[in-house]
DNA sequence: AATGAATGAGTGTTCATTCAT
DNA sequence: TATGAATGAACACTCATTCAT
């Protein structure tokens, strides 16, 4: 076959506008959005300056762009979980594992989602807003659907719940202060497994802190 | 007692100080630290801008100071409920509603402590971090004791459960997807109190949401 | 004749430094020099941009081209007028017009002509300085001649005279807050005929703006 | 008398604003707008870099202001002339000597004002039009005023004879290709004094350029 | 001839900080 | 204390020009 030195060449000239994504989105993750020079982004990815404006319009496009590269397919994947015939606690798991498994693997994105985009003045742009409440509906839905099924009690406001339950998680993603030993990391060397992680926090948020003894309404 | 006219006379003319860092703060709050110019602030404050570096050393000190200023306080009071001889529902009952109320209070000043300090490269710094940890430790302990009084379940680490309540706080403060309807408010005109979303906070983390039926451990 | 299919083809694929010269003529009026990016040119031509630097040097090189392509064929014409038998005033007519003929014919062409070229710093060029001149001179023999065949007072140098009729002209061109009614236009619809308003400023130039009651010399 | 060391330190402590203005108006005069710097402004008014932006909003703005700053006072001039009980003659021989004096004694003024503003992009501004066209009213109700005196002839439309008579002295002060001998200059020692070539416009304009012996209608 | 990706010098503008009064 | 003029480093963005294909 003469699958070709050009396809291969093509292979090996990736596509520079994801080059320049992956790069700015290291340097975000690291020195933050307003920390982080034009230059620096071309720097890290081995890019003349001037080329980054020749596929973005400007930084804050960048920006927007690392959000709405991979948000898309985040949101996707939750809408399989919460439309999968699993029971509700299957569900829940499965967000949890997604969610702290995606900060394991692609921290770095993670960081600039949640620091630079969803904490940031930049978020109160509409378009963000309706993504990131895109998922609080999933989640929120899950929840009501779990109360309907009588799995999860009704007393409490679903919406309520379902932000209780994503602040569990969000805060592993975001707090710089947890104990080593609780931060979910890829191996048990150190601390948990993100799954054991996800594990305690839904079973926190189904079964709750309190020991059996008193406590079972 | 001899509080002469002098004196009196600054009391008067409030502390300039003070006026700057309320200024800054409700800049800060609106248009975030990088987004706020020192002119901004010193308009706001209604002086002169050059007096703002009579008072501070530069831009980044009046953030601290905002930081410095207020979270003693509010450390403090933590930890007497930390230290009190209630029972852990009730502290954390506590914890739940002071952070809510200082949302509704204050709320630029808990905007600008979580957005511009927390979330922020700032945060990094170790002042910072180990203020917050502060926090967290104090809040971890009422768990550890929970569990050393076998009302909460120990086969969790206290640590990652601290967290996750932390977390459904946090996001009762951070996050502006939430439904009006949940937003904790000070009238129960528009949403529920704050006294009711701490309730349920607490209720969640404690008792979870599995319905008492099958999931009673 | 042999005009083999090739020099068909090449009739047909019209000459790409042309397209380009054109399309820089609009532009050029459009958005003035400093205004107009290469890239507008080439948009404008509908070509590749990076084309433009295989026919030109560089940007200044298209608006000297502009100037010489056209401006050659237009002084030869004025030279024809001057050394034409005809009488002065016919030859300041024929001058007349066809400056103004050309501003209606190719009013782009003047304008960079004389805005983007004539009033630039581009100006000082001793190429272009020297081309104009050329122009001048010309013009001014006219007058000259009239002189020595006692058709024009000779009382006044004649340089000055030119000028006068040039700048006469070269305000109908340039101006643009002459009232619609004087603008020498196609049509007499709005306006003067472009023949008229030649008339006109020939009229003034010789019989001068005097009634003829008092002050004929 | 105690007019005081301050009062005369204010005096010494010139207008800042205008220092600006006038090394603008000389940089951009030398160097066209688009060839003038920022920092060329900084450095012909002796300042740092910054100080411009104190005063005025961007580069466009100080053109601006060079032309708001004195067009007024050019144009009231000419309206107190348009206004005064003189000859038609007497008033178009003022006009003439007013704008080429100003050219002689404030000829950067006169080259930024109608190089950089009356030829270019920037004069499409309806401001701009708007105060240009202010001039060509008051000379042409001059012109009116003639026609009614039955002192200038009325076959000629009198914004089209207004025209030719600012378009001769236009070109006076524009063109660069006038023999050293035409040119408007200050001694006679090279050239005309400027009042001789206002004298000459006039004349021609008012008397032609024919010779007695025939053309006298 | 043709394309458009790549380069990087140039420059307008902002704004924290200092300073003279 | 108070003012706001003065300073200048920093940086985003533009765009003419070159180059690999």
């Amino acid at each position: 076959m003469t699958s070709s030195s050009s396809e291969r060449v093509h292979r090996v000239v990736v596509d520079k506008r994801q080059v320049i994504l992956d790069a700015a989105t290291r340097v975000f993750a690291g020195k933050g959005y307003h920390g982080s020079r034009v230059s620096d982004i071309a720097l890290e990815a081995g890019i003349a300056y001037g080329l980054v404006y020749h596929y973005f319009k400007n930084k804050e496009e960048i920006l927007n762009s690392i959000f709405d590269a991979q948000w898309a397919v985040f949101l996707e994947t939750v809408q399989e979980i919460a439309l999968s015939p699993e029971v509700t606690e299957r569900k829940l798991l499965a967000i949890a594992e997604l969610i702290l498994k995606a900060h394991r693997v692609r921290s770095d994105w993670v960081k600039v989602l949640v620091f630079e985009i969803q904490r940031s003045q930049r978020f109160a742009e509409p378009d963000r807003l309706r993504a990131v409440s895109e998922l609080f509906k999933l989640v929120g839905q899950i929840v009501r659907e779990g109360q309907e099924l009588r799995v999860l009690r009704d007393d409490i406001d679903p919406d309520l719940a379902c932000a209780v339950f994503m602040g569990g998680l969000d805060i592993m993603v975001t707090n710089s202060v947890l104990p080593e030993t609780v931060k979910p990391s890829a191996s048990s060397d150190e601390g948990l497994r993100y799954q054991e992680v996800a594990q305690a926090v839904v079973e926190i948020f189904l079964g709750g802190m309190s020991s059996g003894e008193a406590s079972c309404r």
